[in-house]
DNA sequence: CTGAAAGCGCTTACAG
DNA sequence: CTGAAAGCGCTTACAG
């Protein structure tokens, strides 16, 4: 049998309302009541039961998070992110993937309906955008980590593309490189559209307008790395530079490259995107844009739990800075070795650079 | 005001005992009446209470599971496999990532004490080991996916680790290859020991056994593939194989091989472990021996949810099997190229090979 | 086949 | 400073 408040009470000679005073810290109990109270807790080892409580106030003390399959590393980090930031707080976390498609999301709408959770995290909810958002018209607190440019009608924490694809131009423009050939992300997706943007404007500012036929649409898939390159060889379309929208889609470029008998990055340099646990993997290293998912996932993870307390949830996207990491496919193989692959590290943490774009009281 | 059982009762005119037993579907409700709920319960788009449902009965619907960080992508797979399986069973999932040390581990602790879940998946714990145990030993039903061979006094999934080392050493046998040189995991895992046992004894067998001067014990980092590799070439111990205890090292001995000039599978054949998505992007692309992470979240959470319904918890550990599975860095550059990375697909899974050791109903 | 009532373990006015 | 009582939204014997 369970020990309840009930027995705390008795075995304290108090009532249960004095109890629940004790353990919420509500200031008004006689001191010595209080210490025999906590005296009596600690020896039963008495624990509230958080579902009682949760009834009791009308809050659940739990977030939900939906994401699609954590087999995406990024989507990880940012899980990650929201553990770290919603332990902090003291709340807990109730995850739904929606790997298994509509048959997880209907699970995931049947546990939001039973009020399992005070507000929900959610990471590119493609299918269940619409839901959601009907969700949050109706008062659930919501903030969405958006990598894809969806751009919905929802609070969202998104990242800088634009600046990230500027980054990388600018890096390669340094580096002397001026006939960039670039395989993009999906268009429909706002990101892939930001950071070709990004990309070209920098080129074209320096005097190096990208032609049509140096840039392609991409899956962000390694093989569509490798692909696209062979075919812009065999088209023999010269270029000296690739910007992949994503590091999978250049390591398969890297590997192509050198299926080629091409030096990278003294033959041709490569950028990718992400900053993903591959860019430690390919050889050479990869030159890639960071993108903060850890940060974003505590970010979006303290307006919602700022949201409880009163603050309105922001209306306009706050957005988190990219980093520029510069590795062997740019510099050559003279570049320093970083010290440790960080997806092994216990803690993993940048620098940042810049403050948030947009001012938001977190 | 969110809209309750007595709420449908009035509105269909019955009690609420009816309505709750028309929605857990208890046989002896008239039907005409059951229908008529049915219909002001979609009406009003009335969902149950999940906490109020849990105080009731005693359980919560929900299953914790506690985790090292997220950013280990094998981690991250078998939450997702966890996740899917529960998902099934209509099951929730509280997550804990004990990425934060002590500070996380208390959190853990104190819901735990809460009875925020009926039962608990652990991967890995190494600190908070003893404390699961004592809460094991106190009721909580507990599975581990223990993928170190800490062999612990809990139920446990595990994986065919020696089996895995012997497989590894029969395919380079199979390719000609006499004199490995052998990368371990940290020798206080178990499954570094099973790992090397299971290698040794298959060359030593076919009358090859491999002196200690080519087995070195590493830390699974990438960088320590470069430097194992680097010493020893430098020391002069000839080897044409290098048997990785993790494909992280492994791409390290990869890049090496390659500063010294070497080729990829040429001179030098290589095999990882964990079929991790790195083993994708080394160039060339990684044989590996697959561990099912997937399956054994799977496998972890039928396990438990049986428990729940009376099925004893297996005393033994229940196995299942590693498969390896053959790239280009054994077998040359004129291996096909498998269809997709793998981490990108929606599903991943594979075609799995012997049964798992030990036979439990699940 | 159906309902009134007690109970799950807390919190929170209300009264003293 | 403290307690009795009602209530959070369900489920489950018990009785009919």
């Amino acid at each position: 049998m369970r020990t309840t408040i009930a027995d705390v009470a008795a075995a304290a000679g108090v009532s249960k309302t004095t109890v629940s005073r004790v353990i919420n810290a509500k200031s008004d109990v006689d001191a010595a009541t209080a210490s025999r109270v906590n005296q009596v807790i600690d020896q039963l080892g008495y624990v509230p039961s958080t579902r009682a409580v949760g009834l009791a106030r009308g809050r659940t003390g739990a977030v939900g998070m939906l994401v699609p399959s954590l087999s995406w590393p990024w989507v990880a980090e940012v899980v990650q992110g929201v553990s770290d930031a919603l332990e902090e707080a003291g709340h807990g976390m109730l995850l739904y993937t929606g790997d298994r498609g509509q048959e997880s999301l209907n699970r995931f709408a049947t546990s939001s309906n039973g009020q399992s959770y005070d507000g929900l995290i959610l990471v590119t909810p493609e299918h269940a955008l619409t839901y959601v958002t009907e969700l949050h018209r109706q008062g659930m607190p919501v903030v969405m980590v958006d990598d894809r440019g969806l751009g919905p009608d929802l609070p969202t924490v998104a990242t800088t593309n634009r600046q990230g694809g500027a980054d990388a131009a600018s890096h390669l423009l340094e580096h002397g490189r001026t006939r960039p050939f670039v395989i993009t992300g999906p268009m429909v997706y706002g990101y892939s559209r930001e950071r070709l943007h990004g990309f070209q404007e920098v080129f074209a500012e320096a005097g190096y307008p990208i032609a049509s036929d140096r840039i392609v649409e991409g899956d962000l898939h390694h093989r569509r790395g490798r692909s696209a390159i062979a075919a812009q060889l065999h088209a023999g379309v010269p270029f000296d530079a690739v910007f992949a929208h994503t590091d999978l889609t250049a390591a398969g470029a890297i590997a192509e490259l050198h299926r080629h008998g091409l030096v990278v990055p003294d033959d041709v340099a490569v950028v990718g995107f992400d900053d993903s646990e591959v860019s430690w993997h390919t050889d050479p290293t990869l030159t890639t844009v960071h993108q903060p998912m850890r940060e974003m996932g505590r970010t979006a993870t303290r307006i919602l739990l700022a949201s409880f307390g009163g603050t309105p949830l922001p209306t306009a996207p706050v957005l988190l800075p990219t980093t520029l990491i510069a590795r062997e496919s740019t510099l050559g193989l003279s570049a320093p070795l970083p010290p440790e692959p960080p997806s092994v590290l216990a803690v993993r943490r940048r620098p940042g650079g810049r403050a948030a774009m947009d001012e938001v009281e977190v």
